[in-house]
RNA sequence: CGGGGAGUGGCGCAGUCUGGUAGCGCACCCGGCUGGGGGCCGGGCGGUCGCAGGUUCAAAUCCUGUCUCCCCGACCA
């Protein structure tokens, strides 16, 4: 591709509102522009690496028998009506001109089992996997940081289609298989985690995590674990207990409503103290979570063990029915207490809680002798705990796929069932897995930026090839440029070719700006010995020249291959 | 939805407080020089100052309303 004839908008400085590496860098080296809040282009440059990520993702998805089919955008609301998500904020409604109801698609499990309740007939029909690229339209209450998190993308989902729950292990190791693969072979650095399932019941999830420092998520990493810290259990790490505290008694703790006041107080570490967090789940019932004092409660493990939503219970609701906030506690309490795992039986020295009566807290307190209480790991995991002895870090993380073990939540209100041998109907049972190849562009430009631009691996490199032109028109290095481009195009090495009128600073700067993995330069300085200069984007040092002579093509194969 | 910030040529910004003919850098166009890291000289094009209404002899500037965009939080199958 010749730069005199592409639409390659680069800028020398940063669009002043952005903020994340990938919306900065993806508008500075021409990739993508915007059109509205949520809402992006994708300029040539930039969809070429976007449809790199798409043919890796189409590539493995096929080696693992999925067929690649396409389903409609928009979608008949009656039909997500059935399935309870017609009226969910994220998705965007609309009607016709004869007013009939109809959404935009956030995900395509409703048009997937809608379609296969009436092709599946038997057992002898499954199993399938099903795949697509297609626009999602989502009403994001946020949408952030350049192609992140958009309100309209471009997502591959699969969906397994199985006859029992055996199947589905199946064909989720299937998707594990060409998963790890895909994302080796984009060459990004991401883990596979533990995700949580949600509300929506299902049987096992995992999240392909690539760190990056705009990540909107958080995953808790240690060798040979890793994990999003919504469902990340680790051991914690110990806390000096005071002896002193031992013997049960009451402490004055006047106006000592935080931890950090108590604990300054009575010269203990904050561990030492017992946490009381209240909440009401969504029907109704009052419980008190207790934590130690120096962590903190974990909303997406309690939500899952109390099986609903929940809110922090109201000031007034406290004083009702618990005591005065800033002194409440386990002992005493006239409601279910859910106590944290890292808080351990006997404790040498016993904790200190509040004693819901004012300025006053308990010492010595010892689980079960003093209260009651219901066991469960619901504290949201720390830096330095340990798993398997070894601590573990958190680290910012986009999420670039997941994969999901449905179940039947779609099969059965839409009725996708099918006669096994003995002729009765079953339910199929149904994963679900998405991947997107936005955040996969997303991620390797923040994961391999420098402070010149973008670095690609060569997977996901617009072109292989940057070659620069030095000189004015007429000359011979313009003549060799052209010729070597000619030969470089012929051979089907991708290459993008900087045939414009500017200098060298320029050129060069953008170059290293869009990032694709191999520069060559025709110059005066080595043309005379009929070489091309080599450099790759990764690293500094200059690689041998290219002899023009004999035709460079084999030559310029060879140094991509050793940098990939 | 809550909090904070911003809308002035393609990009980045000044001007707004204190109303008086809309500016700067880069980019772009023309001519020339230069020709290995965003070079230099000269000459140009380009803006209903987000939008609507109001105050005023006069509004980018003051008032009211509204739209859009960004950041933080809530939210995120």
């Amino acid at each position: 591709m010749r730069m005199t004839n592409l639409l390659l908008p680069t800028e020398r400085q940063a669009p002043s509102d952005a903020e994340a590496l990938s919306h900065i860098l993806g508008v500075r080296a021409g990739l993508v522009r915007q059109l509205g809040t949520g809402l992006w282009t994708w300029l040539p440059a930039g969809w070429r690496s976007h449809q790199r990520a798409v043919q890796i993702v189409r590539e493995e998805l096929d080696a693992i028998g999925g067929q690649e089919l396409l389903m409609p955008l928009i979608q008949p609301r009656e039909l997500w009506r059935k399935t309870g998500r017609a009226d969910f904020d994220e998705v965007f409604k609309l009607e016709d001109r004869k007013g009939s109801e109809l959404i935009l698609a956030m995900t395509h499990e409703e048009s997937v089992t809608f379609h296969m309740s009436q092709l599946v007939r038997s057992y002898r029909d499954l199993p399938k996997i099903l795949y697509h690229f297609q626009t999602k339209a989502r009403d994001e209450p946020r949408p952030r940081a350049g192609v992140l998190r958009t309100r309209e993308f471009i997502m591959k989902d699969s969906y397994s289609f199985d006859r029992d729950a055996a199947g589905l292990d199946e064909s989720y190791a299937k998707h594990v298989v060409a998963y790890d693969r895909i994302f080796d072979r984009t060459g990004l650095e991401w883990y596979r985690v533990e995700s949580d399932v949600g509300m929506m019941g299902g049987s096992g999830a995992h999240e392909y995590m690539a760190p990056c420092p705009a990540g909107e998520n958080d995953v808790a990493l240690a060798p040979g674990y890793a994990a999003n810290v919504e469902v990340a259990s680790a051991d914690p790490q110990p806390v000096p207990m005071p002896a002193a505290l031992a013997a049960p008694a009451e402490v004055t703790t006047p106006g000592m409503a935080t931890i950090e006041a108590v604990a300054g107080h009575l010269g203990v570490h904050r561990g030492a103290l017992l946490k009381a967090f209240p909440v009401v789940s969504d029907s109704g019932k009052l419980v008190l979570v207790v934590v130690r004092g120096d962590h903190r409660v974990n909303e997406t493990k309690l939500r899952n063990h109390l099986g609903e939503g929940f809110r922090p219970a109201s000031t007034e609701e406290i004083e009702q029915q618990i005591g005065p906030p800033g002194f409440i506690g386990p002992v005493g309490a006239q409601v279910p207490v859910l106590l944290d795992l890292a808080v351990a039986d006997g404790a040498s020295g016993g904790w200190v809680a509040g004693a819901n009566r004012p300025d006053t807290h308990l010492q010595g307190v010892e689980p079960g002798r003093d209260f009651a209480f219901e066991r469960c790991d619901v504290r949201a995991v720390e830096a330095g705990d340990l798993v398997g002895g070894a601590a573990i870090r958190i680290e910012p993380a986009i999420e670039v796929g997941n994969i999901f073990k449905l179940g039947t939540r779609y099969s059965e209100p839409l009725g996708a069932t099918f006669l096994d041998e003995s002729g009765s109907e079953q339910l199929i049972v149904m994963g679900s897995y998405g991947i997107g190849p936005a955040r996969i562009v997303a991620a390797a430009i923040e994961q391999t930026a420098d402070e010149h631009g973008i670095a690609w691996p060569r997977a996901l490199a617009p072109w292989q090839v940057h070659l620069v032109v030095l000189g004015k028109p007429d000359t011979p290095e313009r003549e060799a440029a052209e010729g070597l481009y000619a030969e470089l195009v012929e051979a089907g090495i991708e290459t993008v070719y900087d045939d414009r009128a500017g200098g060298a600073g320029e050129k060069f700067a953008d170059a290293e700006l869009l990032g694709c993995p191999l520069r060559l330069t025709v110059g005066r300085r080595t043309l005379e010995d009929g070489l091309v200069e080599a450099q790759a984007r990764r690293g500094s040092e200059s690689l041998a020249p290219i002899p023009l002579r004999e035709g460079a093509a084999p030559a310029v194969e060879a140094l991509l291959r050793e940098l990939a």
